[in-house]
DNA sequence: GATATATACTTCACCAATCAAGTATCTGTG
DNA sequence: CACAGATACTTGATTGGTGAAGTATATATC
């Protein structure tokens, strides 16, 4: 009777459910230190590490999994306080490249401190080992 | 200046990255074929293996790691559709009970199934002892 | 070179979840 | 036993995200 669930099912699961957690304290904390959520540190994240600094408002919902018109709105007040900007592209004058601005900058960098230190202590039951392990583990996925 | 981030920062952010493609993928499967989103059948999953297949609201809440008025409006549709019931506790009159009927336990064992085998496929990168070691390590958290 | 199709957005209408405030009930303390 | 919190919700206003439709531009084909 009791259907027993595959051990893949079951990563899926323990993975969401993990996420949920975790991502709602890293939330609340840089909500209220440094004013962004944690789905916008992730833009800004993936901005830095890009090329000038810069993406295809389609390549930032590409590698968020999220949809192009979920970038758009996001984007809008992020824009507006200055995290990011808009710059046209050259080449192709359909797409609306995107810009993490100096101050966008500054605030990635306050906000991965705490990201670091809020991260560690919710792991803290990993140790070393397993977190390399699990990040490993995580990344092959 | 390209400040390194934290091995324990690294594994929340995959894990949010993971957690998000993943979910997209299993939603809309589960959407798709049985009518109910992955936040639904987390749900179910929690009452099917409570005691008397019951929980309070906010124990439910608890466990998905949503507020009470998250749960509250999310019931409601469920409600409404049948997976689930609302029973009233006879010791405390605040707690509204809810109990998963048996078309909710049966939606529930068929998209068992589609969340096994897609799951399966999301995951076909890992080999059977990679996945239970993270399992176990995701478990550990 | 015209035209069909694909791509990169944006906007609209909607759904899901949040927080803040309100209500009802329970619990502990004098 | 009164009454001051604490707890378990629900509701209203707001935000974050989605899918579908629309616009503009690029690309491929004949």
């Amino acid at each position: 009777m009791a259907t027993e669930s595959s051990k893949y099912a079951s990563i899926t699961k323990s993975l969401w459910l993990n996420s949920a957690v975790i991502s709602k304290h890293l939330d609340a904390s840089l909500g209220a230190i440094h004013g962004i959520g944690l789905t916008e540190y992730m833009v800004l994240l993936h901005l830095v590490s890009a090329p000038n600094k810069t993406l295809r408002r389609i390549d930032v919902a590409e590698a968020m999994a999220r949809t192009a018109s979920g970038i758009t709105r996001m984007l809008m007040p992020m824009e507006k306080i200055g995290l990011i900007e808009k710059v046209a592209s050259v080449r192709d004058a359909r797409v609306s490249l995107v810009k993490i601005t100096a101050a966008g900058e500054e605030i990635f960098a306050n906000a991965s401190t705490t990201l670091d230190s809020r991260s560690e202590s919710l792991l803290k039951n990993l140790d070393d080992k397993k977190a390399s392990t699990l990040l490993s583990l995580l990344d092959s996925i």
